[in-house]
RNA sequence: GCCAGGGUGGGGUAGUUGGUUAUCCUAGGGGACUGUGGAUCCCCCGACCCGGGUUCGAGUCUCGGCCCUGGCCCCA
């Protein structure tokens, strides 16, 4: 038997509905800031990817060749396709832009909880606004998203400028491994790293600023930094909006090209995958051959928020069954249509067995039952049964969907 | 790429020191049953992840691979 390629999932009906329903809950509340959604190719050119985020990545990704020999890659995030959309088309846009994308990914990694070679990402980037407030925005619009699912996280907000503040002196080499000590929480690793190298001094420093909780702890560690007045009032504004975060200035992995502020979002109920979203402000316009252009945005992991939900049950729509006779069939897709144009979930009876028999099927499926036979053509009307109550009444077409309209699913 | 634990019908399971036709539940299909139900009864369908080795004989032991689950690494 043939498999589904590793790390990629199958989704059955049940799952599928719930995926949608998140999913159009998210684009709902994004509109609503004024972002509306955009699509990229599924592939890009290997070069855009790689210009971003370095030749390292070309090992974690879907690359291939197509027939005319050009090197392409399945996208394995898509700020970068995004911003490249924006600098071929984003030239006559009113700035700023707000965007929102509803994507699969594919990175070529190892498959574990919550982490697949083919997932989702919902995400957003707002071009061309250069403040704390378009900062704030974003932090503000991940906490609206992530809230509306219903699962229990923690925001992270930091700053790339306080460890830049306190580095500013090293190799670039030392500042990354320095950088990689602090994320991991790593401190003993740190301080071993740092004496070896004689910069024992900075040793005390980075752990307080590390530990630090509040700006203005920060800044008596780091001095005055020319953001500084930008900073205290991105964390301000959050203040203000009563968003919940905490304030994590160790916040230092990966990408090179975020240019501030930063945030992580960390659920409930993971295991060691258990990031939901992470973004910052940067600057990548440039880099695809545009003009700089400031911006900010975050992707959110979707998968991961599906299994930080765990199990909820799927409140089901309203669905009857046709029942219906051979001699009746003509009446019965009259009927079937009129229900489906009322907006009700209607199967029609393809067996084309007994009523018993047919009734035996759709009470296990269905709320309603409608039956049609030569009688009920006759007098052009439909016999509604109630399969949760047994009662059962004749009723021509518009009171039949009125009564199959009032009553509630029970499956 | 590394480590640990796993893999028996669609789902869930039993399978003793290696021994006949691999257990049970459930789901699915058909029938009893062509003007009224999910019950019941009967029938059917359907599995030892793949490959090599040991053995008279392998679901069971062994080696390799694949896949799953979790962790490490990485995480754009």
């Amino acid at each position: 038997m043939l498999q589904r390629p590793r790390g990629t999932r199958d989704f059955l009906p049940d799952e599928m509905e719930q995926r949608r329903e998140v999913e159009n809950t998210l684009r709902k509340i994004a509109r609503t800031w004024g972002y509306r959604e955009v699509c990229t190719p599924h592939f890009e050119e290997l070069e855009l990817f790689t210009l971003r985020s370095g030749q390292g990545i070309i090992e974690e990704m879907y690359v291939f060749e197509d027939k005319g020999g050009r090197k392409l890659a399945l996208r394995p995030e898509v700020t970068a396709p995004v911003l490249r959309m924006y600098v071929n088309v984003g030239k006559t846009l009113q700035k700023p832009v707000r965007w929102f994308y509803f994507a699969d990914c594919f990175r070529y990694e190892r498959p574990q909880k919550g982490r697949f070679r083919q997932f989702w990402q919902f995400g957003v980037e707002l071009i061309g606004a250069d403040s704390p407030l378009a900062e704030a925005e974003v932090i503000m619009l991940a906490h609206r998203l992530l809230s509306a699912t219903g699962i229990g996280f923690a925001i992270h907000v930091g700053h790339l400028g306080f460890m830049k503040a306190l580095l500013q002196d090293l190799s670039p080499e030392d500042q990354k491994k320095v950088r990689v000590f602090l994320d991991k929480k790593n401190l003993e690793g740190l301080l071993s790293y740092l004496s070896s190298h004689g910069l024992s001094g900075l040793g005390e420093k980075l752990i307080a600023l590390v530990s630090s909780r509040t700006i203005d702890e920060v800044f008596s560690i780091t001095g005055d930094m020319p953001e500084s007045g930008r900073i205290r009032e991105l964390f301000a504004l959050l203040d203000q909006a009563k968003i919940p975060y905490t304030l994590d200035p160790g916040i230092a992995r990966g990408l090179d090209y975020y240019t501030g502020m930063v945030f992580e979002v960390f659920a409930e109920n993971l295991g060691a995958e258990n990031q939901v979203a992470g973004g910052g402000a940067y600057r990548l316009a440039h880099l695809f051959g545009g003009e700089d252009s400031p911006s900010c945005g975050f992707a959110i992991g979707f998968d991961r928020v599906m299994v930080a939900r765990g199990e909820i049950p799927c409140r089901k729509e309203t669905k009857v069954g046709v029942a219906h006779t051979p001699d009746a069939r003509k009446w019965a897709i009259t009927v079937a249509k009129a229900f489906r144009d009322a907006g009700i979930l209607t199967e029609m009876d393809l067996s084309g067995k007994g009523l018993g028999q047919q009734l035996a099927h759709i009470s296990r499926t269905a709320d309603y039952a409608l039956i049609v036979a030569r009688r009920e053509e006759e007098n052009s009307v439909v016999t509604v049964k109630d399969l949760r109550t047994g009662n059962q009444k004749e009723l021509p077409l518009p009171l039949a969907i009125a009564e199959v309209s009032g009553g509630d699913a029970c499956r």
